[in-house]
RNA sequence: GGGGCCGUGGUGUAGCCCGGUUAACACGCCGGCCUGUCAAGCCGGAGAUCGCGGGUUCAAGUCCCGUCGGCCCCGCCA
């Protein structure tokens, strides 16, 4: 359209329009293509069934919701690139096509033609190649990347999805958490005008599991859980006496104010709630104004009860509840209970960011599963100096030089100062079980490059997608992905993953066997 | 692999719990009026057989079973 721009006549002004004051007569129009009705409202005055905006995302993100986040997360790209720039890091590219790592999450394989029956894997991270690049001393690398695990998908993941990777060399964790969370703060501050505090609050990971009963806590809200095992000691319930005989816990959260309002039947909801944890009740202890009650007082004793108000500075109308179970299902019942009622009793501000390092993760844990030691973060952490004699003692009590960025409950970043010298990647590697040819056929690589003089280093990768989920206030990482995948990990747009031409499976070496 | 919620005109919902005449409402769409339109108003209209399959019943959107799909969660995610 070209026309000259004008005034509108007094009363035909709209003030329902940004530009409703002016109009533009036209000189000349000319129509550049029609368009069909749009198959649901682009004004986002309602909702729409996500699979519908799936299928026609191109309409989905002509909508202002959509339109702000990408600009968002436009910015973001930039912050980072800019703040990595000006910090000395260079950007590098690592494959997308690579090899399948044994451990951690199922890969995505892509058939090799040239090679039948071989595979590569897509990313799952760029772990081993930003490594070998403080080995190419490559002291300072960065990349925003996409990684592929093949799980199953929840609101804040996705089968794909981008990390900011970092990586850098003669660094101890200090240096990262310092540099880290200046990059962090400057995201919020160039992106979200916001200024979070710093340092941001440190919590070693078992203050983490006994405080919030998970190792990612939501620390906008102050609700802690609290041990009553010794008060418990001599208790004839048995859920509390057998937790404690074998080596677990009884602990509780204080409901402050609730103990009229949650009812027998919310309480039996609650019970069900934690259920799904692994836990087999939740014990409620009320404060009234004749004292503390609970189903449970007459096995406890007035000396235990007394105890639990003085301890959980139970005043009237405070609610307690507890669970007595092994140390893993009391931190996790309860943490996940903590996170429920804070939001349900609206004691999160859902305006504050709040950010936290957790640290001191320990290095491995035994996996009933594959009845051996694996890695918590991944096999490539270093071990705490001090910790390095317990590796024949006793390997799952030592702790890692690991950390996680944790904000508002969600896991934004993790990383670790990785083992530099061969010996110590060697004792990883015995730990986990491998044999040594398992380790050399697998990681030879990393082992060889080890031998050639490599940096201490270390690093971290954030997950994008999270960090801009946070950024826009967005409740999903869908949200904030231009064309995500479904909870089945479908494409509704593109109809992805599809069947193939059999001449293609054919130049492949493959056969299907499907069932 | 498991648990839960949802699936009704183009869109969002109501109806489903207590089966029963033409499946309701809003927005959108089409036509007309209004000739300063727009995110205004008035009048009229088209459009769903209720995701799919089976069952119960004289009768099912409504009850039961199965199945497909979306979402949330557990498992899984070094």
């Amino acid at each position: 359209m070209t026309g000259q721009v004008r005034r509108r006549p007094p009363g035909t002004e709209n003030v329902h329009l940004k530009t409703g004051e002016v109009e533009v007569p036209a000189a000349e129009a000319l129509i550049l293509n029609e368009a069909r009705t749009p198959v649901f409202p682009l004004d986002e005055e309602r909702p729409v069934g996500e699979e519908l905006r799936l299928t026609y995302r191109y309409l989905d993100l002509r909508r202002p919701s959509m339109q702000r986040n990408f600009r968002i997360r436009h910015q973001t790209y930039q912050v980072v690139r800019a703040f990595f720039d000006q910090h000395g890091f260079i950007e590098v590219e690592t494959p997308a096509l690579t090899r399948s790592t044994p451990e951690g999450a199922r890969d995505y394989l892509v058939p090799a033609r040239l090679y039948p029956g071989h595979f590569f894997a897509l990313p799952q991270s760029p772990q081993l190649f930003k490594q070998l690049l403080m080995v190419a001393g490559l002291d300072r690398y960065f990349q925003i990347v996409k990684c592929f695990r093949d799980e199953d998908v929840r609101a804040d993941r996705q089968a794909e999805f981008t990390q900011i990777d970092v990586e850098m060399s003669f660094v101890d964790r200090e240096d990262v958490l310092v540099l880290m969370e200046e990059l962090v703060a400057t995201i919020f501050h160039k992106v979200k005008g916001v200024e979070l505090n710093r340092p941001f609050p440190r919590l070693k990971y078992d203050e983490a599991v006994a405080r919030y009963g998970l190792d990612k806590p939501d620390t906008r809200f102050e609700m802690f859980l609290g041990d009553l095992g010794d008060l418990c000691a001599r208790t004839t319930f048995r859920p509390f006496g057998d937790a404690l005989a074998s080596g677990g816990q009884v602990k509780g959260i204080k409901v402050q104010g609730k103990a009229e309002a949650f009812s027998r039947k919310k309480v039996d909801d609650l019970t069900e709630f934690v259920k799904g944890f692994g836990a087999k009740g939740l014990t409620p202890f009320r404060m009234t104004a004749e004292g503390l009650q609970s189903p449970v007082a007459k096995f406890l004793g007035p000396e235990a009860l007394e105890g639990i108000v003085r301890r959980f500075e139970l005043g009237a109308g405070d609610l307690l509840l507890a669970i007595g179970d092994s140390r893993a299902v009391v931190a996790e019942s309860l943490g996940r209970l903590r996170g429920k009622l804070g939001f349900e009793l609206g004691l999160v501000d859902e305006t504050l960011i709040h950010p936290v390092w957790v640290t001191d993760f320990p290095l491995l844990e035994y996996s009933e599963e594959e009845k051996r030691h694996v890695a918590v973060h991944h096999p490539f952490t270093a071990p705490m100096d001090e910790d390095v004699s317990l590796f024949e003692s006793a390997p799952e009590k030592m702790r890692a030089k690991a950390y996680d960025l944790v904000i508002n409950g969600h896991e934004v970043g993790g990383g670790s100062i990785r083992n530099h010298d061969r010996e110590t990647q060697q004792k990883v590697f015995d730990a986990l079980g491998f044999s040594p040819e398992q380790a050399r056929e697998r990681f030879g690589f990393l082992l060889e490059a080890l031998e050639f003089g490599t940096p201490p280093h270390g690093g971290i990768a954030f997950g994008f997608d999270r960090l801009v989920m946070l950024l826009t206030g967005a409740d999903s990482i869908r949200e904030v992905i231009a064309f995500p995948k479904t909870q089945r990990a479908q494409c509704l747009m593109t109809g992805a993953p599809a069947p193939v031409d059999p001449v293609q499976l054919k130049e492949l070496g493959l056969r299907l066997h499907v069932s």
